[in-house]
DNA sequence: CTGAAAGCGCTTACAG
DNA sequence: CTGAAAGCGCTTACAG
């Protein structure tokens, strides 16, 4: 049985809290707040009559005052979905530590509600934006005309004197290629996913120059696009081993397809990493490691993101904004796909 | 483009509006939220030159008067995983439509964390809290002492006088034994995750239920605990299945562990759902749909708790609390697992 | 029907 | 070093 700590600490006031401490509620204030002008001693009865009373400042009444709520809005565009989280995850963490708080909206995709939500949100005056989107293409930018900074996380704003943080995709793809070379691979084919989608293009190209560097051509002369599906990739991994035999890594654009990769060339007699070594992205926990044989994939790093996001936010709040796109790095994990590694 | 409207309406007041409108602030405040006793020419002056303005009132001292900020508290316990996400969405969605925003935090299961950030979120004058846990076992209430009610989701409180609401594990057991028995099913084995969690012996207190209603016994004699893994699924179901090849059916604890036991059928050349049927549960898409085939499973419906968790702090919150637990039920999402359905 | 006044809880010049 | 006063933007009795 823990002893009872928490009041009802809606009604305990600074005005309580000078009383007990037989001071004025602004000396009181500035006892509390650090402020210089005030004779230690009195400091101290004031700090203990606060904590005597567990006191609690009123952030509304504050808020109004300063004209800073020590709120700022997450606009997330995809709630459920699995890269939106880490991000406010990484945001979240990187807020706890000071006195900022996270008032949480899901536009789902929806521009209209988005709007609807950023001017909610300025209502409620939260000294700063961030903005999540769920697929790391260009979005519209919101425009200049705020009253409170933005950052722009995952998605960035197609308006380039906007801040934003995006993933370094190129990067990864180039990661992806020099870790197979590595590996001793040299005949390396490329199965990603859905083309509409930038990414699946960037990390292409990363992985392109990476084998160009090489003097090394993709096998198959281009990369297959299809879905970011189980399917496509157990579809795509049958159609390649077929025509090109030869092919001895497969470097792929998610780890979905990746786990559909490894299992048609399980079903087909291949090993992996003995005949083919196969590298995923996102490392995405359940379907890396529930992958026969657990996969080497790249992580975006996407809590960093988040971090990195809420970072740029508070220095812009506090007069130093940024603009341009920042790239996030992924790290590549490794694991038993690409050398058996137990 | 579309035309600017927007403005840095951080600056526009209530004052603002009632200069424009010809009137006192008092009456503007009143025509603004539709108070009885204002002529109707007069509110119509006020309301247009509101929207001339756009004017949004200023949440903070709204609040501050009103001794109500419109916010609640969110606290999960498991931010990046898959089941406080659909709840707060859920949640999200229901305070959507109204005028509550979601302070989001997330206390990493740890209590201290949990105890800090619910007093953060009280100086934050949040009007109520839910608290989302990541299993559906019970949590040491927060108490009663807290001046805003609580609703507990996913994790109830120990404390029976609170409010909680939780997935109904029971009935999803038994929904699972009865669609196999519908099936025509009768020799039913259990593949489930870690004993440790309630969850587990609650879904296979269901089926057992179900199985002695319809006369039945359970194959293997016990339920098989392991831990929530395909690895474990696999391992489980190869053993199952060399143990007692009569089994016609197989109901698992999560679709991950229903992955694996699918895989391992599969190799076994054991065909599903011909000569085993295999129901999951949670409904987890990414799982079911990319699973071969694609499993019938048990969704928790887990974003409906989520709506009713808001729904139920805002009664509280408006003066209707109500306490105990209450049962979200699950539903089954037939797939090709137990009856092959193009 | 309209408006002047008080006040929500706090902070910050400004006098003393 | 301390405190009385003004004020952040709004709402609500209370007079008129």
């Amino acid at each position: 049985m823990t002893r009872q700590t928490a009041n009802s600490n809606r009604s305990v006031t600074l005005a309580d809290v000078a009383r007990l401490a037989g001071v004025s509620i602004a000396t009181a204030s500035k006892a509390l707040n650090g402020r210089a002008q005030v004779r230690a001693e009195t400091r101290e009865r004031v700090v203990s009559a606060a904590r005597q009373l567990s006191f609690t400042p009123n952030a509304l009444a504050r808020g109004l005052l300063l004209g800073r709520s020590g709120t700022v809005g997450l606009v997330t565009h995809d709630l459920e979905g699995r890269f939106s989280i880490p991000i406010l995850a990484g945001a979240e963490d990187a807020f706890g530590a000071g006195q900022m708080s996270g008032l949480l909206t899901d536009a789902r995709g929806d521009t209209i509600r988005e709007r609807y939500q950023v001017n909610a949100l300025l209502g409620r005056s939260v000294d700063g934006l961030i903005v999540v989107g769920d697929k790391t293409d260009e979005r519209p930018s919101l425009g200049h005309d705020l009253p409170v900074p933005v950052v722009y996380a995952y998605a960035p704003s197609s308006d380039p004197s906007d801040c934003s943080l995006v993933c370094d995709n190129v990067g990864a793809g180039r990661m992806g290629v020099e870790h197979l070379l590595g590996c001793g691979r040299s005949r390396i084919a490329i199965i990603t996913g859905d083309p509409t989608y930038g990414a699946a293009h960037e990390r292409v190209q990363g992985a392109l120059a990476a084998l160009a560097q090489a003097g090394l051509e993709l096998i198959g002369g281009r990369a297959m696009y299809g879905s970011w599906t189980e399917d496509w990739g157990r579809g795509a991994a049958r159609l390649l081993v077929d025509r090109f035999p030869a092919v001895d890594a497969i470097l792929c654009g998610s780890d979905q397809v990746a786990r559909g990769v490894l299992d048609a060339l399980r079903e087909r007699g291949l090993s992996v990493p003995g005949d083919i070594a196969v590298v995923g992205h996102d490392n995405w926990k359940v379907m890396a490691l529930g992958a026969r044989p657990t996969l080497t994939t790249i992580d975006m790093n996407l809590e960093e993101l988040g971090r990195l996001a809420a970072t740029r936010l508070v220095e812009a709040i506090d007069g130093h904004p940024r603009s341009g796109r920042e790239l996030v790095t992924g790290r590549l994990i490794t694991r038993n796909s690409t050398a058996p590694q137990d």
